[in-house]
DNA sequence: CGGTATCCTAGCTGATACTG
DNA sequence: CAGTATCAGCTAGGATACCG
């Protein structure tokens, strides 16, 4: 998706430009949920809660969110095999963030999309005359 | 990317996963922390400052953060064609998020990732010996 | 200037099958 | 059980060309 070439940041915006390609992806945030709501979740749990993600791809997920440091993964050296995985210090900390930025989406959900022909896009109309006069 | 059918979640967290899904796509962040530094910019201007973006692109990201009620256009009926983008008053409430993540990201990113073998990964083999025993 | 139309490619995603 | 390997489809992203 994003290559690094061309993407010059001044800032080091390119740390939360990182995390956030991760937190991004389909599934990352549901994860995320599911194991604020239940810490200790196996992999097959997880699976199962998440209807419709593949092995691959939660697999996938749950590595990259560990080299993150937001989720940390406990293995029984068992047959079969048992895997846990809960979260972080880091992770219960974005929470916080994500529960404000759920509260922000809620807040202002209600109010525009409601009509189909957008509140912003009369705003541009309105703004556009203004301009105009 | 996603697409709807068997992602089924229980709350309304499709709000957010909506928004989250805008937001996550590339040069979302970087347009929008543009538009936080500077309002009323134009097109053009967006298109130089984030070097690398393609015109295509940015009218597409410009049309959903618009959308989403964040950007708000305006449009000046002259010759040559201008228009200007700059944040609603929604967005500036998402910036105060945006930046509490970034001190997030910022906090914890020197701790993690300066090893190779990063450390939630030292920490896998701690908690697999402890439940060992 | 501020886009749209078109085409192309890389990579995410998912289905299936297999293994320690 | 908890993954990996492999393959296939789709879509996001980018390059280019063009238009009002």
């Amino acid at each position: 998706m994003y290559d690094e070439k061309s993407t010059k940041v001044e800032c080091d915006c390119q740390a939360v430009l990182d995390t956030w390609k991760i937190l991004g992806k389909r599934w990352s945030l549901l994860i995320l949920k599911r194991l604020h709501s239940k810490e200790n979740t196996r992999f097959g749990e997880l699976q199962r809660t998440l209807s419709g993600i593949s092995s691959t791809v939660l697999a996938d997920r749950l590595l990259e969110l560990e080299r993150e440091g937001i989720i940390i993964k406990i293995i029984f050296p068992e047959i079969p095999p048992k895997v846990e995985y809960s979260l972080t210090v880091r992770a219960e900390e974005l929470g916080i963030i994500l529960t404000s930025l759920e509260n922000w989406v809620g807040k202002w959900n209600s109010k525009i999309k409601t009509s189909p022909g957008t509140q912003a896009h009369l705003q541009t109309q309105i703004n556009t005359l203004k301009k105009t006069k």
